[in-house]
DNA sequence: TCAGAATTTAACAAAATACTTTAATGCTAA
DNA sequence: TTAGCATTAAAGTATTTTGTTAAATTCTGA
């Protein structure tokens, strides 16, 4: 819902109340999503599941970091897993982040 | 320039050094944007110019955190600003970013 | 059951951010 | 030139975030 107004006859608009929560849940959002190791994990989970692992040996830091930075993205509901013998598989949970990464991709990275 | 790997038949991707520098620079600006101020103002600025008074009207905060904020935004680039009299106009640099926030409200606001 | 691999948890210090207050600057209009 | 508005800068404290280390879990295969 919207809030338009006519300011020197156009149309522009200010923020209600509710618009004003949904930016603070985006804000947090783009938070979560806005650290390198985080964003890394989650342009490699586009295309595959991966575990504590894999992702160890693509983005380098120690097992504990990665471990953490996914628990945050967990916390946050961006990415899911399931459990397969001594592996944890994560995968992104909502089809919406995979649009927003790939849209990011689209406009800032030089790869066509 | 991506990488790309295959395993499991499936076509998968690495980050490469480009790709990864490229990465670092968007969690940058994400980071920049994750602030539920930084966020509204750019929401705000998605169709015109303002003040730090018209800002500061929409936003309830002290001058000073708007003109902070303001100054973080543009020395990240996202936003740019003209002088006219005692006024400064901001508005956003970069038809990238608009289309980023134009693309986050599509995928998130209730709004439609 | 036991050893070992994969992952998580907890605790802590270092670094980065945020907001407030107050002082300073720049411009205008009278 | 001066009063007053708009904006910025500086300084300080409080809070949050980060990465490391070491210990604890959890599960498997032998």
């Amino acid at each position: 819902m919207e809030n338009h107004q006519i300011i020197n006859g156009k149309e522009t608009h200010t923020l209600s109340a509710e618009e004003n929560e949904e930016v603070n849940a985006i804000a947090a959002l783009l938070k979560t999503m806005a650290h390198p190791i985080r964003l890394k994990i989650l342009c490699l989970l586009q295309d595959k599941e991966m575990t504590v692992g894999d992702i160890q040996s693509e983005v380098k830091t120690t097992n504990a970091n990665v471990s953490q930075h996914l628990s945050i993205l967990r916390n946050h509901g961006i990415i899911v897993y399931r459990k397969d013998a001594n592996f944890i598989y994560n995968r992104i949970a909502d089809h919406r982040i995979l649009k927003l990464i790939q849209t990011m991709h689209d406009l800032f990275c030089s790869c066509n």
